[in-house]
DNA sequence: CTTGACCGGGG
DNA sequence: GTGTACGGTCAAG
């Protein structure tokens, strides 16, 4: 039969290796009991290694036996040589990690190797196994209770065949928590809209439940009759999972989401833990957001709101803690809560459209699992392509690098990174851009930098960089550049394809989600090879590829400044220009840079921009990644403002915003004026509260901070008052004006009876403002006016 | 300038 | 579970 894995796992007693998957017919479990745990031993002889094994019993520290079932002689490629190593099989695969430790003693062994891949990804490398890719299986069928069926693999194997996609059903869920308790949870799917509530509401999407423990059963039985492929929610992981789980465990209920009955496990992944339900796919959405997506969206936050604000255009319908609070506790306007609620659900649900079919195909491409490519950073997603493409050439899996080897990479002195052009302050009209197509991919490409290129001692073409003392050797096409290539190919095949198709097509969709998953990993291995946490860590390909990027991006401004063109601005793979005529002669620019450049490199047209404005830092001087530009559709982009980001109030960063976009508009007298009656408005105490709240989440109970930030001390004060001040509250606090220091004059929002004029001028709107127009000669005094004396502020 | 604490998302 | 993996920002030193 032919199938698709998305979910695998093993179980031992007897060894058991299980794929969950689907075709067209339905959900099928597999079993294959033929494979078996291994790792490599690298003999310093392999003659002394065959004799130290031979007849020799290795027990673990606890005394329990450790057995070698078989070993084999492989010839492997480990860097740049080829090397004999012993494959070592044993039974159970908790005794691979311990083996290794008994035989990495020993002196006929000089190193292991791939001792710590689990289990059931080894079994999909070795199977040549890909999620969303068809799989042949052969074998014996079995009736089962939970799946279509049961089959005993005797066989399995990529399928050529089998292009169509499977359609998989989603729901997303979302939960609400009112004093540690679960009081409502909502479900989307394509067919399915409901709100599992404790307290009685009366909407039709609103199913009432008895109390919690009722609510816990029933979204076990939703889970399991929508038969869901694909569950997902934001943040489940750390939030709504640890607080079902804790609620199940108050009420004595099995949390039996599995396909198979089985309960829902938590999975330590380092510093974070994710929820595992097996034969489906828990996906949650906030880690593949923070891991992958974030450096593509511009929001200065990553909840919900503001990612599916950006992603989908959606705008949000704020309810803030507090009135939700309020709400349930009086009952007052429940309905209200409950809309609320069923639309956290209805925009995880369309956010999932978005992002589960880039984990699916991430999947595809790394061979990894969905809930495994869902939830791993850049480094480790790329890790785990890498060790299935070393596999498939027959390349050993480097070791990881121990701490102590990190830390000393850590140590080492920080090599340069990208070219940025200071540029000048000020406002510039029409202005267009450039870039280079994938810089670092096509010079790793160009210039076959490589860890195993590198410094190669008979080596007939060898490229020197005069910089440095090393080389990268061109006889043979490297891996990195080979696995580069062969992604920036496929990649460039598939947007071609696009340019075919009609935008909005599910056809479409798919392909442009699988060159996003392409561009992800291409754009991966730069960063990779200077992690210090790499196996294939290689500072000096890392470095060289900065290097050489640098060179490419001087050489096109000297070009263009040549040929007339005055430079504005330039970050690492784009160049900012402006010239008479630009739009007509910049074909000659581009076919000039072009062919100075080698074949796979290339400068491509961005786009053009109304204006553009740039600051400067204190001494004057010009500020790099910092500048915001309006296009001609009038929309912004604004790019290094860290005051957008960061902890202010609301007023101060609406200020801001406000006061660039009339700067771009061309109006600066608009933009001071903004400034002048925000501060008019505070000194005569005008301005809503809801416009000074800070807001900072307490990790801890607040007496036990070590430091006096204002927050800290604003819940210290809260805190003697009476109030409740748990770990994990987000308090929004005001500065008020009775207090020695910032952080004595904090209170929480409800305990402020006034607010201190002067700090949110001086030390939020001011600087803020000022950022952009002292650019156009204003002063703090001019902004503030002279001699008004601030009034008292009260609310 | 360096070091170490803190934070993210969720309600 | 072939376990124990972040990265940016800020205040204090």
């Amino acid at each position: 039969m032919q199938i698709q894995v998305f979910d695998a796992e093993y179980k031992t007693g007897p060894l058991k290796l299980i794929l969950y998957g689907k075709n067209r017919e339905g959900v099928y479990k597999l079993v294959d009991t033929e494979f078996r745990p291994y790792f490599y031993a690298m003999p310093t002889d392999l003659e002394s290694l065959k004799d130290d094994l031979e007849g020799a019993n290795f027990e673990s520290d606890k005394g329990k036996k450790l057995n070698i079932t078989d070993t084999e002689i492989e010839e492997k490629k480990y860097g740049q040589e080829t090397v004999k190593v012993l494959k070592i099989e044993t039974d159970i695969p908790a005794n691979v990690p311990k083996l290794k430790n008994e035989l990495w003693d020993l002196e006929s062994v000089r190193r292991c190797l791939e001792f710590d891949i689990p289990f059931y990804r080894r079994y999909l490398i070795d199977k040549g196994i890909r999620p969303g890719k068809w799989i042949e299986v052969e074998g014996k069928e079995q009736s089962s209770d939970s799946f279509e069926s049961e089959i005993i693999v005797e066989e399995i194997r990529p399928s050529i065949e089998g292009k169509n996609d499977l359609d998989w059903n989603s729901m997303a869920f979302d939960l609400e928590v009112i004093d540690d308790r679960i009081v409502m949870a909502s479900f989307r799917s394509e067919g399915f809209r409901r709100l599992l509530s404790v307290k009685d509401i009366d909407l039709d999407f609103v199913e009432v439940v008895e109390d919690e423990r009722e609510l816990l059963e029933r979204f076990i039985e939703i889970v399991e009759g929508e038969n869901v492929d694909i569950l997902t929610g934001y943040n489940t992981d750390e939030y709504d999972f640890p607080e079902l789980r804790e609620a199940a465990n108050r009420h004595n209920v099995e949390l039996s989401l599995g396909r198979n009955g089985e309960r829902m496990k938590f999975n330590r992944r380092g510093r974070f833990k994710g929820a595992r339900i097996k034969a489906r796919m828990h996906l949650d959405l906030y880690p593949f957001v923070t891991h992958i997506l974030a450096p593509g969206i511009d929001s200065e936050t990553l909840d919900l709101d503001s990612v599916a604000e950006e992603m989908l255009g959606l705008n949000k319908d704020d309810l803030s803690w507090s009135e939700m609070k309020e709400i349930w506790e009086t009952e007052d306007d429940l309905e209200k809560f409950a809309k609320y609620a069923m639309k956290d659900a209805d925009i995880t649900f369309k956010l999932g459209n978005e992002i589960t079919p880039q984990m699916l195909e991430l999947s595809r491409i790394t061979g990894l699992i969905p809930f495994d490519s869902s939830r791993l950073t850049y480094g480790q997603l790329t890790e785990n392509y890498l060790i299935r493409e070393a596999y498939n050439r027959g390349m050993l899996t480097r070791n990881r690098p121990s701490q102590q080897k990190r830390s000393k990479r850590d140590r080492e002195q920080a090599y340069q990174g990208g070219f940025v052009y200071t540029p000048e302050e000020g406002l510039y009209e029409d202005v267009a851009v450039f870039d280079f197509r994938s810089l670092y991919p096509t010079v790793m490409v160009a210039h076959n930098i490589s860890p195993d290129t590198l410094n190669v001692e008979s080596c007939e073409d060898s490229f020197e960089l005069d910089e440095f003392d090393y080389s990268f050797c061109q006889d043979e096409q490297g891996f990195f550049p080979e696995l580069v290539e062969d992604l920036v190919s496929s990649r460039y095949e598939l947007k071609k394809e696009m340019k075919e198709l009609e935008q909005g097509s599910q056809k479409y969709k798919n392909i442009y989600n699988r060159q996003q998953a392409q561009k992800i990993l291409a754009n991966s291995f730069y960063g990779y090879l200077g992690y210090s946490g790499a196996r294939w860590y290689s500072r000096e390909s890392a470095e060289a590829t900065t290097y050489l990027g640098r060179e490419y991006i001087q050489d096109s401004i000297e070009i263009a400044e040549e040929m007339g063109y005055e430079m504005v601005y330039g970050d690492t793979d784009s160049v900012m220009l402006r010239k008479e005529n630009l739009r007509e002669d910049m074909d000659e620019f581009l076919d000039e840079v072009n062919s100075m450049l080698p074949e796979f490199m290339e400068l491509e047209f961005e786009g053009f921009f109304k204006r553009g404005f740039f600051t400067s830092k204190e001494s004057g001087e010009g500020a790099k990644k910092k500048y915001a530009l309006i296009d001609e559709e009038g929309g912004l982009k604004i790019t290094g403002f860290e005051q957008v980001r960061r902890d202010w109030s609301p007023i101060a960063k609406k200020t801001q915003e406000e006061v660039l976009r009339k700067v771009l508009e061309d109006n600066v007298d608009e933009a001071v004026e903004i400034v002048e009656d925000t501060i008019e408005a505070l000194r005569t105490g005008e301005v809503d509260v809801e416009e000074l709240k800070i807001y900072t989440t307490l990790t801890k109970p607040p007496e036990e901070y070590g430091n006096t930030a204002p927050h800290v001390e604003a819940a210290k004060k809260a805190k003697k008052r009476g109030d409740k001040i748990e770990p994990e509250t987000t308090v929004d606090y005001v500065i008020t004006r009775s207090g020695k220091s910032i952080s004595g004059q904090a209170e929480l929002t409800k305990y402020a009876e006034n607010y201190d004029a002067d700090y949110y001028i001086d030390n939020q709107v001011i600087p803020v403002a000022m950022r952009v127009l002292k650019v156009f000669g204003y002063t703090e005094d001019q902004l503030k006016g002279k001699g008004k004396q601030s009034g008292l502020g009260q609310f």
